[in-house]
DNA sequence: GGCAACACGTGAATC
DNA sequence: TGATTCACGTGTTGC
């Protein structure tokens, strides 16, 4: 039950760009205004809309709505706003009849909500032109209670979207319908959603804003979505360390990047967090959900998941998956109300995209389905008439998928991937893959320097040392005179007993002397005495250093030194 | 020019599974007997052969051959022999003209030449059948080069392979032409290398032996190929870190994992070495060859190379690109002979891939030649009519060559990947950032806890100062001496004119020399004086330095420096 | 409308 | 021989 899809498309961009006229609309409902929703157009790189769809549809759960609550903190108090949304709807066939007879209100609710939708579609389609008959559809509630966050806005980290900005912790409400007076339900937003039927939702925080995603469905916690929610909403600040679950019935249980398990079972877990399912509650009142309880999480074997049980992947937001999915509810119906609210006809002439989708979507027990699931590509060229390539193209999906999945993986353990692009992806993570290994060779040559000393230090009581002796340096040897295509940086070592005197010649550019300092810095060598001159272009550089314990031989010194002086790397 | 391509192909497998039998041949070639080349097959995990071709056939420089020197230490001793090989050929036309007239030393060694060939020719076929006119095709001497290769071996570190081999250190030699008398001639395979024509010979250690590859043309350093014997000869031990520049002509200049800078170009660089190129020398006696001599490296742009001038990075070696070259080459000629030799009739019937081929290696200096390149796919319908996709198609190629570069530079850095394929490849590169992250954690924890115990060893001595400790160790603390804002860190600013001085008093620990001369490397203020003292506890620092254009005011200068000094952050 | 990015179906090659 | 991986050309979408 898809709204618009990719049919009216552009009609809901308007929709959504237009949303800051919303704050004049005269709508009628009880919701506090809009402080400043002008902020949907400037996060720009990929519509947000789009990154809601993909993160929603992909999904192997069914997800009922998605919404981006955007910070503005240009002033001093922070306020989260709408940014953009996407409504999916729940599972499809059930909605239309369940809704309206559960909570719906009666008839002045629904009038009400009809009247506002009427407003809301005068403003868009600019002139409020047949728009009147478009909404005597019924308005499910999980339809109103997305419409009508649209209007709203927490300032200052109030209620749950706002206290997961603030404090960076996702939230993951599950199962609240049978604690309706717990903790959560202090959040009046999360009381809202209990009594529009949202049974779980979730809140995120990304880059400048939060994600809050949320459904009809009993949906305990998994990390794969909150992968995607990283992956699509890049969020560079914030660390990736930050997610924490907060659950109303069960204890919270943060887990941090546990390398044993994330190595043990290769990178198809989460690495980043560990969302501990709620064993119990739930009467899933949808008996066609497809992860009863306990869902099946992938932390089966260790090496490779290649020969997985067909169709256990599937879940990857993707145009044409997203458009095949859509397509069972896309139905003709006039324009202006195909923006706002479902067509009512469900019975559509595409009745195979809707089996496939239908039943593509719960990891199939069996096997492989094999003759069934006809491809029925949308405007690819079949090449009937084998039986073979059916089979292939299965297989060529699914390697596709998993594929995807370690990208996903991948993006979620790598920070400040610029853009959103694979290439990009892959060299920020090789890029991070260096500097991790560069600040681990660094903090490794700490610890064994601390050590040393460390060991040096307690020897000290016992006089049984053997320092004394003083040796000069090997590097500059005399002639050495800056040697052709050398950094013209000479160093020399002297070590005299527990002092040991440095000197360096070098040109001035590049900041030698600090180069230097940190240098002494990183091998714990202490300084007490330096002195930095310049003469012309050439900067000459003195320093005593006490090394307790001769940490480092002369030659050591004077290499790491050279090394890092002439090092084309700044220090930072 | 390409011999056995995959017409022949089946063939050339056998001729190299059967090379244990040379040892037992009656060859006449001065050569030392293969001692145990038996080892070709055991090497199974795609043939080695194949990768090879893929190494040499994808590049951009034009390799002409490409050996795996097989180390087989079951015994004592480790002796390198041949493993497999493939042979491309230099660029074609000019291979058959100049080199018989050159250094082929006349009839009589052509004879010797064909002679041997035409021996191992009948070991292979079995039957000494019709195999004589087929050799009577002048054998040129980078084929005689490369088929003698297959009868050596070196035991124990001796020559290039095997020094490469030993210390784990790359070889890349380039230029050697114009200095037969240099260093490296004295590895007695490069001597013979350069008799016959090789001028550029690079040596790469990898998992279980040595790959080895060369060139009749002179190519300069380039670390492009090096991802890619690390990638295709995926060598999980000898870590990532290993290869090291050897040159004939420059110095060596080794340079490992530099972040700042890997950081800075985002990947695009090669990660773990860096060839510094050789400037002068090489009169490329191939004018045609497309890369004249400081090579074009693509460390352009910091953030992304996606308007990377179309064709530049077209060297992925695959099966139809394989092919595709491989077509221009294939003629019909007889089964054996085409084994061994290259047919004379370069005439051939496929004009077009070989026009496409020769163009579309040269990377183009204009930004797309467009309307020429024939696709002539090979079995793809090409929906012909338009001329849009043809663009499109060689968008999408260089998007995928993009990506797949990407996929060498990860696999470069991510060491013990379990399989080739790249979904293994992201999964382990997850696995590995967590390890590495967690690693990191540990020692950091690690490095707080001993500087902990280093400032209460060092403390214990003289009991008499806590005084101005900036001390970063929140752990233990305990009172933490160092309120917060109180530092102890004096500083004084003084601008006068376009010179400033500055004096800063602080305490002798947290290196706060090097705190200050980094801060004034980050504001770009030049050092033209410094001294720093140590009395007691207390550290005293002056600093002279330039200003022009009072960048900084005096409150500015103390402020920022103050903080720096006295901040928890530790510069690194 | 060009262009970049992606997923898809497909042919081929490998084990 | 079936499974799996890969690159290619193509359609599509969003800027």
């Amino acid at each position: 039950m898809n709204l618009w899809s990719d049919d009216n498309g552009s009609m809901m961009e308007a929709f959504m760009a237009s949303s800051d006229l919303w704050g004049a609309s005269s709508s009628s409902a009880a919701v506090q205004p809009v402080p400043s929703s002008a902020a949907a157009a400037s996060f720009n790189q990929e519509t947000l809309q789009h990154r809601l769809q993909t993160l929603i549809e992909g999904a192997r759960e069914s997800w009922t709505y998605a919404i981006f609550w955007q910070s503005s903190d240009d002033d001093g108090s922070s306020v989260l706003a709408w940014g953009d949304g996407y409504y999916k709807g729940s599972g499809g066939e059930e909605e239309k009849r369940k809704l309206p007879a559960a909570s719906n209100g009666g008839a002045a609710e629904q009038e009400h909500r009809k009247r506002v939708l009427r407003e809301l579609n005068s403003l868009i389609a600019g002139a409020p032109v047949a728009v009147d008959d478009a909404v005597d559809e019924e308005v499910t509630d999980t339809e109103w209670f997305f419409l009508v966050s649209m209007t709203q806005s927490f300032f200052n980290g109030a209620d749950l979207p706002g206290h997961v900005f603030i404090t960076g912790a996702a939230a993951w409400l599950a199962g609240a319908s049978r604690v309706t007076g717990g903790a959560a339900a202090s959040y009046e937003r999360v009381r809202q959603a209990l009594t529009f039927g949202i049974q779980t939702i979730v809140c995120a925080p990304v880059a400048g804003g939060v994600v809050e995603f949320g459904s009809t469905d009993l949906i305990y916690q998994n990390p794969n979505i909150m992968d995607k929610v990283r992956f699509l909403f890049n969020h560079g600040g914030g660390g990736a360390a930050t997610t924490t679950t907060t659950t109303t019935t069960t204890t919270t249980t943060s887990w941090m990047h546990d390398p044993s398990t994330v190595t043990a079972d290769h990178g198809d877990s989460d690495p980043s967090a560990l969302w501990i399912s709620e064993p119990a509650g739930g009467d899933g009142k949808d008996a066609a959900f497809p992860f009863p309880a306990p869902l099946p999480k992938e932390l089966r074997f260790s090496d490779e998941l290649c020969n997985l049980p067909s169709g256990e992947l599937l879940n990857f937001g993707d145009e044409k998956k997203t458009q095949r999915a859509a397509a069972a509810a896309a139905a003709p119906v006039s324009f202006s109300s195909a923006v706002l609210l479902p067509s009512g006809d469900s019975d559509d002439e595409d009745l195979e995209a809707s089996i496939r989708e239908a039943e593509s979507r719960p990891a199939a027990p069996q096997p492989l389905p094999e003759a069934e699931r006809r491809p029925k590509k949308r405007g690819r060229k079949p090449a009937n008439g084998r039986e073979e390539p059916l089979n292939h193209v299965e297989a060529e999906r699914q390697r596709r998928e998993k594929l995807n999945q370690r990208f996903y993986s991948l993006r979620a353990v790598v920070p400040n991937v610029s853009k959103m692009d694979k290439a990009s992806l892959l060299g920020d993570a090789v890029a991070y893959i260096n500097e991790l290994r560069s600040k681990l060779q660094a903090l490794e040559s700490d610890a064994i320097s601390m050590n040393a000393q460390l060991e040096a230090l307690r020897n000290r009581d016992s006089p049984a040392r053997s320092s004394a002796s003083v040796s000069f340096s090997s590097t500059g040897g005399g002639a050495a005179a800056a040697a052709p295509g050398c950094s013209g940086v000479e160093v020399d070592v002297k070590i005299m007993g527990k002092e040991t005197m440095i000197r360096v010649q070098s040109g001035r550019a590049n900041h030698p002397a600090a180069r230097l300092l940190v240098a002494l810095m990183e091998m714990d060598l202490e300084v007490v005495y330096a002195s930095v001159s310049v003469v012309n272009d050439l900067m000459i550089q003195q320093a005593t250093i006490t090394m307790p314990m001769r940490v480092y031989s002369n030659e050591q010194l004077s290499a790491a030194l050279q090394a890092r002086i002439s090092g084309t790397r700044r220090p930072r």
